[in-house]
DNA sequence: TTATATTTTGAATTTCGGTGTAAATACTAA
DNA sequence: TTAGTATTTACACCGAAATTCAAAATATAA
């Protein structure tokens, strides 16, 4: 990649970032080329020089969140962890994503019916990978006899909106850091899998 | 009530459930007047004798979904059940709510930031209020030693995210019935609050 | 330095949808 | 039946925001 085209794609990116915060911030149709071109210096019609349409930065922020988030997933799973812990720090590597990554996250979580259909087509197909990641991980457990029978496609819905959610009423400023809901989300969210013993 | 100030009524709630199914197909922004309106067989203009704006319509969908979450919870609370029936019922109720009047709750549920500040600060005290309904249950509940003690506004926001969400992904089709759907999520969310035994 | 390619600008264009309104129509009560 | 009120229509207005584009500015390479 030249000099030029990096720092193209470098800009497109800045781009992207912007547009999803400000997205997260007001909605996609409350957040104006003029806003986003604004919070970067720009004027309008130079960001039509990096992308071609303002559905195609909106989809982008939703597929930069997927793939971060599938990518992650991936990682754990390629780890030799026995499966509970697996699902426990998909659990919580899922929710360092919403926290941290709010507003990119929170875009490809909450506006989803913003997309136009083709987009959302290849947006929805990553979606349901990443969530089959995780069924397959509850399924196992209840082979192995770890955990009880369950509908693994509803416990994972749970499990999916309970963190989903977390952006809606999530601040900085709360009493739990990160890490300590991360850690009660993944307690609470698989407790509930396990066989009473 | 004259007769013609019941018929405005009752258009008006038909005007407000027409907004709230087509706001929640397609969000509030790409749901245009002429939407509702042709989907009534008015025209455009007809729809302001009934209304004053369509950020009024907005409002007045998630004003009747709250008020009606709200009016059931208080139900049960009046009821002489064990508080963890009373919490389970709760559970259920939200549920049989969301998917029952899955569009005027997806419209509450899922476009809170459309609205504007005025109208959003009624709208966020009544859920307030509400979620307070649950938090209430689970703290008397750790009180009196039946649950585990737990940051029960951690708890709750765990099970309101995860029947929000359902609105995602839920189908008429789908293998499990609103009924199941209700048992499954009301046990799997209150389980683990209890102590292990 | 100069010529060429890239990037940015700012204005112009276009489209769309919410809202206002005056006139037309339908309804109700007397 | 009719006067008066309630309801509906059709149309125009207006502003906002996405997109386009030709020209200007800037950077790069020879």
């Amino acid at each position: 990649m030249s000099f030029r085209e990096e720092r193209a794609a470098e800009r497109k990116m800045n781009i992207i970032k912007v547009a999803a915060k400000l997205f997260s911030e007001k909605g996609y149709h409350d957040a104006t080329l003029e806003d986003i071109a604004r919070n970067l210096k720009y004027t309008k019609g130079s960001i039509y020089y990096y992308i071609n349409s303002k559905q195609e930065l909106l989809f982008q922020c939703h597929e930069l969140a997927m793939d971060m988030l599938i990518n992650r997933m991936e990682e754990i799973l390629a780890t030799d962890w026995p499966l509970e812990v697996k699902l426990r720090e998909g659990i919580k590597a899922h929710i360092e994503m919403v926290v941290g990554e709010m507003s990119l996250v929170t875009v490809a979580l909450g506006q989803e019916f913003e997309l136009e259909e083709d987009y959302r087509q290849i947006i929805v197909a990553k979606r349901d990978r990443y969530e089959r990641y995780f069924r397959r991980l509850v399924d196992e457990g209840i082979e192995k006899g770890i955990f009880r029978p369950v509908p693994s496609k509803m416990a994972v819905f749970i499990i999916m909106g309970a963190i989903n959610w977390i952006p809606r009423w999530y601040s900085e400023k709360g009493s739990m850091s990160k890490e300590e809901i991360a850690e009660f989300f993944s307690d609470y969210l698989v407790r509930p899998l396990f066989k009473k013993d």
